[in-house]
DNA sequence: CAATTCGCGCAACTTTGTTGCATTAGTAAA
DNA sequence: TTTACTAATGCAACAAAGTTGCGCGAATTG
């Protein structure tokens, strides 16, 4: 379920961040590095099978990763972070999808060109976070 | 600062959806209309002068208007919902601002179209959030 | 192998929001 | 105006998500 690489992968790509290549940072990168779509703290802390990790290490080992940009974190509208590793095709900015009925969150490739945005007078423009909601193809 | 005529306005709002017109609900809606900008729950709290609500009345009358279409709620990164009067120009789908140094969010007037997206085979589309980070004219 | 210090784990706390229930006060009818 | 009905309020307690402080252990470096 969970090959190796995985694990040798996290563990390299901590390392290249300065990083101490922790246990549990190791486990969390990984499990994140397998996981098609974007996953909650408690999701992750439940499939940390074997090992329970304290619940601020886990929050702190996210916070970690995602200030050194191997993972992103995700907003929504149920007030729960959820988070996604950072693969070469999520490294720019891109929209994100949420099932309305099982709560699924994926990366989707792109975001609209944003020129179709126009802001008020003396506004700048930074970025933008798009959520499209809808049903995914399970809950169709 | 605030007419009167708000709080007739939302006394007849309030009525209109078969509510009572309670000091509270009244005064809260009020305070809604004269906004220009979404408001958190605490930003409400602090400018019901005189009256000290309860918290939780608070969240049920929002959660009422809210129910009723007389306001919308915001979603934001910082976990924390807004709350804006459905003026006639909002009561289709559109996209928020956030001022990443104030954080103060205000709506837009459009969304761009759905047509710029591609969803995963077998996904169907519902509703999109779309929020703009940047700096207000008072920030920039 | 020893020293250093990064990161973990525990405890306590904060913020935001919710639930249950008794009481109060709008509203409509007498 | 008074009465009766019940929607809505206010209190207390709870819940979920996330944060802060701090001592100790273990990953790394020399």
């Amino acid at each position: 379920m969970m090959p190796n690489t995985y694990q040798d992968t996290a563990e390299e790509l901590i390392r290249k961040e300065g990083g101490r290549a922790t246990g549990i940072r190791v486990k969390i990168l990984a499990l994140l590095l397998a996981q098609e779509q974007a996953v909650t703290h408690r999701e992750i802390e439940a499939r940390l099978i074997g090992q329970q990790p304290d619940r601020v290490t886990l929050y702190r080992v996210l916070q970690w990763l995602a200030d050194k940009g191997l993972i992103h974190k995700i907003t929504s509208d149920d007030r729960v972070w959820r988070f996604h590793v950072n693969h070469d095709a999520y490294l720019h900015q891109h929209a994100h999808f949420k099932c309305t009925r099982c709560a699924k969150v994926v990366c989707l490739d792109d975001l609209p060109t944003k020129r179709h945005l126009t802001l008020p007078a003396g506004y700048r423009f930074q970025s933008m976070e798009l959520t499209v909601k809808g049903l995914c193809a399970q809950c169709v």
